[in-house]
DNA sequence: AGAATTATCCAAAGCGCTTTGAGGATCAGG
DNA sequence: CCTGATCCTCAAAGCGCTTTGGATAATTCT
């Protein structure tokens, strides 16, 4: 059933129907229901590729997806998703997934901009420089970053949490209790999140005149095993770390069951403190040891990045332009004062 | 740019760019040649609004994501998906997603459909009776299910994991073990993987002359949080189970902690078995005591699904409608004969 | 050389929708 | 009864692409 076929069963012209299905004044209340009525009866659904062509609008944001085997199952990515998801569905726009291989992501990004399918693009996975921000940039699609490049400059609409004071305010913590020896259990160096949770750690360790062992850090992909295996080699270090700071409860999960392994006691022997994502399937508080955590829930993040997006294209926009969202410090029995 | 610019600019008519670019033998190889490098020169993208509405072809899949609270940050659907894009990346194909809400998602794969966005649905966490599949099945577009609808009619295509006999074997290994008293930590009662499982397991223990109990039976959602809850309270009953089945390693992941929380030593006091996606966060291999389980990719099941339905549109396709993959059991540490 | 192919290229229609610029009713006021 | 205003409705153009049915130029055959 297209619009030609519901006008002429009605004997309405395409113009007509068309107004009063968009809800435009130029018709009759009554004509408007009988057109409702029948769109309702007939199922009649306007084509979006047709509706997208004469308008250049198709409600629809785009994301390419990493397709990359370490990226792929990544919770954090769903978990992102359904918050973006959620508000999408509020607002009837839906996205379009480009799945790009790494090292073709911005010819994905070019094609999704020129395919006309999407009025908007959303990016994550922040590295420095990133060319598809400045590919972004340099386009005239809207997009908005989840994540920054690094330096200061706000030229480029993002949302971000602040992963330098989270990890600061974490360590800052972890020196009251009297720590010294640090560890750090962190995502790809390659990502800006990773860069900056690594500074405020440096810094708070810096204010208080010790340094991050390099021996003492490690990047990988946010998973319990690779958590499991830096931690097991950690620890088998003639000088232990007693604290360490983890960037995903996932990792953190790993890091948990080499402490155990080790005969250790988290909390005492070793203290730990997690970024929590909010993952639905894994709660730091249900650790055998509830975890002291630095919390930004994701989803939420997803939410108000489509919130931002979809407000932005129906110019009900007046949203700002780049914000920082603080990580709340909740402390759980992971964390004590350093051993003896 | 476009393809009237594009042509004009090559002082030749739209039709034999457009032939040239989608490699049509009308045209001499020079000419091809010449076109092909002025649209790689200019950066012309075709129009996929257009070549949709053009051709009814658009090289895209759709899917509507549950973006129910529950279902949200799900790994298991974001590793499925991973897989999914992998497949379609090969092929230049990509997704629309169209989230809805539970209550509405009937009427999201109508308006998918109907939006002429997609040229094949994909559908998931088979419910029965699914009044969605009944919809496709209706419909004209292809479609493809992961998971069945429950009873033998397979006049629909689908990729199924054979989830019955998969806790049919589990449950069989625990009874040579002699256990006797069994528990099964499900996911929800309305899926049919869960009920397929379940019926699995009920087979072998009705085959050794037992039941199971109906208080040791727990559906939810699959995470870790869920499985210790319910683990610990099966381990306070006066009976406690000494073999459990889990649905996911993130419902195992739980009740692991239940199990030692209680003080009891997995593999010894308590046999556990847990169905296993293969998520790359969470390996049964890296618990404590290496999982028992039984395997069956999702990303694998995503590529695959993702290759029968892109090999169907491209009449490339010449595919079984229906496929049931075994899971292997792999046997782990947490299996262990039945304390006396 | 003239006719019949064949190789190239083109004009125009059409996909399903929105939107502009008018036209036909309908109603009130003179 | 006629005019101007107010509603309502319509025909047609256009979004960017593919594709059908010719046309024209180049090639081959007799």
């Amino acid at each position: 059933m297209n619009l030609k076929q519901l006008s002429d069963r009605l004997g309405l012209s395409q113009t007509t129907v068309s107004r009063a299905l968009n809800g435009y004044p130029e018709v009759s209340e009554a004509t408007r229901e009988r057109v409702l009525k029948a769109a309702q009866q007939t199922g009649y659904k306007p084509n979006k590729a047709a509706q997208r062509l004469a308008t250049g609008k198709a409600k629809s944001i785009g994301l390419v997806m990493q397709s990359a085997p370490e990226i792929g199952g990544d919770p954090h990515f769903s978990e992102f998703l359904s918050g973006l998801a959620e508000e999408a569905v509020k607002h009837d726009f839906h996205f379009v997934m480009a799945p790009a291989s790494p090292d073709d992501e911005l010819n994905a990004i070019k094609r999704l901009i020129a395919s006309g399918y999407v009025d908007a693009i959303f990016l994550a996975h922040v590295v420095d420089p990133d060319p598809r921000v400045a590919l972004l940039r340099s386009s005239s699609i809207p997009y908005l970053l989840h994540g920054r490049i690094m330096g200061d400059t706000h030229d480029y609409p993002y949302l971000d949490v602040d992963n330098e004071g989270a990890f600061y305010t974490a360590a800052k913590l972890l020196l009251q209790f009297g720590h010294k020896r640090f560890a750090l259990l962190n995502g790809m160096e390659r990502f800006t999140f990773a860069m900056r949770r690594k500074i405020g750690l440096e810094k708070a360790l810096g204010e208080a005149g010790l340094t991050l062992s390099p021996d003492l850090v490690h990047h990988s992909v946010m998973g319990d095993q690779a958590g499991f295996r830096a931690m097991e080699r950690f620890l088998a270090r003639p000088e232990r770390p007693t604290a360490v700071l983890c960037a995903s409860t996932a990792l953190a999960l790993g890091a948990v069951r080499a402490i155990n392994k080790a005969g250790l006691k988290l909390g005492t022997d070793i203290s730990l403190i997690a970024h929590d994502d909010v993952l639905t399937t894994l709660r730091p508080e249900n650790f055998s040891v509830p975890l002291t955590t630095t919390r930004s829930s994701l989803k939420a993040a997803g939410a108000r990045i489509g919130q931002r997006l979809i407000a932005g294209l129906d110019g009900t926009g007046d949203m700002p332009e780049q914000e920082l969202w603080e990580a709340e410090l909740i402390v759980r029995a992971s964390t004590g004062p350093a051993p003896m």
